[in-house]
DNA sequence: GGGCGCATGTAATGAGTTACATGATTGA
DNA sequence: TCAATCATGTAACTCATTACATGCGCCC
């Protein structure tokens, strides 16, 4: 329900048609979150039909129309509800990472850590990407702050990881 | 391929049949990790099928026989591989909690804070059931040192938040 | 005029889950 | 004896993805 819970939230924000919010999430929202094309659709279609948003067509010219989606009372009550279920709900995230980690052990200490810093290189790159991103207005920040503090805290346990190693590796 | 991979790296460490490994997942690996009986079931099949793993059918009594799997020579190789890509590479989690984040604006701040005391708890209640947790060996023991250090930061971002929303909420 | 961006969608595929099916053993 | 655990699997379903299909307008 957190992809309906984006869409609505979205639109409640603005109204707007399939390929813009689909536009906005890959462009802006790339960061944290994504939903490819037919995914959008698909909800918006659904969400359309059990009544939670309502589409007016506007036509422009020759072009293919645009379905331009707005809530509905019910969309507002949907959205509150899967809201307050989001905020007070702790999804651990799926570390899969992690099961490389598991085994560290057994490789060579000296390649485990020349793969770590390749991790690590990669760790820094999205957490350059996210500084570099457009700042956005209202709690979507929160959004981005949140998203730094975790790639920070990344980037301080692998270089911890890797001193250990390399510790481990020449002692003395 | 993660899921493979932690087959593998558990067969590796100990020959066991199908039911064992997915106790042992789901018992043992449960704060980290997660596979469905049928899931591992199938991925045994399909990697014993591709030559990765091989199967000796063990009959006790009149219990339905257990399949026991071993690493072959290629399954070693396809660990190894599957385990440098792993390590060297960064997969952002997916912060399905982050949606209702960024539209925390649409909530009386006091309700806001009362849901996020919520998720706090629920953040907390995971810390506290992975430091119960049995410690592991070698460096299955760094996946729960990486998710306390997860969760510690989780823990540290959701009290500043809160603290930053109630000094918003009463000012003075 | 040829490719890219806008705008919508369908069909096929994939990965994983839930629900179901089976049957023996073990413990309360 | 009756439920839980051991042990394996199949079938149906869900969710989301990739690949495909269509056609207009705009810019180089």
């Amino acid at each position: 329900m957190d992809r309906e819970l984006l869409l609505l939230g979205l639109l409640r924000q603005q109204e707007m048609h399939g390929y813009q919010l689909y536009d906005f999430i890959e462009r802006d929202l790339s960061y944290c979150t994504d939903m490819k094309k037919p995914t959008a659709y698909y909800l918006l279609n659904k969400m359309s039909e059990s009544g939670w948003i309502s589409e007016e067509q506007i036509q422009d010219g020759n072009r293919p129309p645009r379905k331009v989606y707005t809530l509905t009372s019910q969309g507002e009550e949907a959205y509150m509800r899967l809201l307050r279920e989001n905020l007070a709900q702790h999804t651990p995230p799926n570390f899969s990472d992690d099961i490389g980690l598991a085994f560290l052990d057994s490789l060579e200490i000296v390649e485990a850590i020349a793969l770590l810093q390749i991790r690590r290189d990669a760790v820094t790159a999205a957490l350059g990407e996210i500084q570099d991103a457009p700042s956005h207005h209202g709690s979507l920040q929160l959004v981005i702050e949140h998203q730094v503090r975790f790639l920070s805290a990344e980037l301080d346990w692998l270089d911890e990881l890797i001193t250990q190693l390399t510790e481990r590796a020449v002692p003395q």
